[in-house]
DNA sequence: GTTTGCCGTAAAGATGATGTTAAGAAGTGA
DNA sequence: TCACTTCTTAACATCATCTTTACGGCAAAC
């Protein structure tokens, strides 16, 4: 699996694809190329590019038309690459959903920037981090608790509490060091903080906190939080 | 809600100024003017806009340095409006972080679309550019808010800190990103402007803004917004 | 069986953060 | 200019949270 980034080039003279490709690869992009425009459309949901370089000038359906299909479901970048310098065309292109727009002849060095620029416009879905345990389930992004779908509410230091055992699930926490990692090196020796704390957490999430599920006690030395489904 | 979108035009000849401003309020955006950098930087933290005009040809300081300075805190879509044509140039200022490049001369139609194309893109989050939630209903391309069908009259910051908690709907924005956000970074520290803001908003949608059901604080650290029933 | 040390729980005061209101400043449009 | 809205600041009341204190239970050690 190559985590290069995609490249849907939709253009029908061969001089300028070969260049094209050629020049974005040499930058490190994977490049796909489609002759014609029923191919362009095709291969924006099969080859699912993060960028696609749209010629208007094609054989078969209009490079408009093109981009209204791929606008009908797909919100990927698509910069328009064209030798009509109408100022009516480009209005369309761009009111069509086209999220830039260039006239040839145009350099390699501002096809890249534009290119640049699409990618930063368009949000990177990554996948939230997430703990997951029986029926806890701890969103870091979205700073979210829920316990069987229900949303817990936890105080600042709960969270951080809980969130620093979680990102430690499986392995035991001393004393001191969540006492060093949450209320710093200077607070007073002892942990009666920390029990207090812990006794909160458990009410709320714990059904029977005598008997945690999800916290556990290491007796004389700390904490140790149920190991993450995830991985 | 007459809450028009708001443009800041960067640009010290005044020909230019006057004939884009006279454009842009015909097509219904308000418009304020900078006519050196340093009142560009300045109105883009007062003035909030919602796109920039930007000439890289300036009196006292470069439009590089501009561009450098606002998107050291904000993302606002930044469109270049420059006579210099040569590659380097867009490809620096598209790769300090502007959005679109368009060199002199150029016609309105041509300007207008890319504006909108530029709005398009400050929009990332919401699918169908729609906030619902219970009987809240946020239309972000109308700049209209409706509450169990009733229009909502919200005032232009009550209006942007509204759509910034709904385009992040379901997960907490710290005050400190708020801040930046909406009041930029020479906004002296403190949240009280916030609070107050707050405050207004959930009078105006929330039946008990005690017990709120759209707007929640997460205390010590920010607010977080009934997640979007869309997606 | 008793003692000792460790942990969990409850309650209460101190602290700090938030919600609310009102008044003045600044801006807007007629 | 005036009337009107909106923005900002300040003061205050209220509430949640944090921390400390006190106490009971439990298990291991003697």
């Amino acid at each position: 699996m190559s985590t290069k980034i995609k490249i849907l080039l939709v253009e029908d003279d061969r001089n300028i694809t070969n260049f094209i490709s050629t020049t974005l690869e040499g930058n490190d992009y994977k490049v796909t190329t489609a002759l014609t425009g029923r191919e362009g459309v095709s291969l924006a949901a099969s080859f699912c590019p993060d960028v696609i370089l749209l010629d208007l000038g094609l054989p078969d359906i209009d490079g408009y038309e093109v981009l209204r299909q791929v606008r009908a479901w797909s919100r990927v970048p698509i910069i328009i690459i064209s030798a009509r310098t109408k100022e009516s065309e480009k209005v369309t292109a761009l009111d069509l959903g086209a999220d830039d727009y260039i006239t040839k002849p145009f350099g390699t060095a501002e096809l890249m920037a534009r290119i640049r620029t699409s990618l930063r416009h368009s949000r990177p879905a990554t996948p939230d981090h997430i703990y997951r345990a029986l029926n806890l389930e701890i969103n870091f992004e979205k700073r979210q608790v829920r316990l069987s779908g229900e949303d817990i509410h936890l105080t600042q230091i709960e969270y951080q509490l809980l969130t620093l055992l979680a990102e430690n699930s499986g392995r035991v926490l001393t004393y001191g060091h969540i006492m060093n990692t949450i209320w710093g090196p200077y607070m007073d020796a002892g942990n009666q903080i920390l029990r207090v704390n812990m006794a909160n957490i458990r009410r709320k999430i714990e059904k029977n906190p005598a008997q945690p599920q999800y916290v556990f006690t290491e007796i004389g030395i700390g904490y140790r939080m149920l190991e993450n489904e995830n991985v």
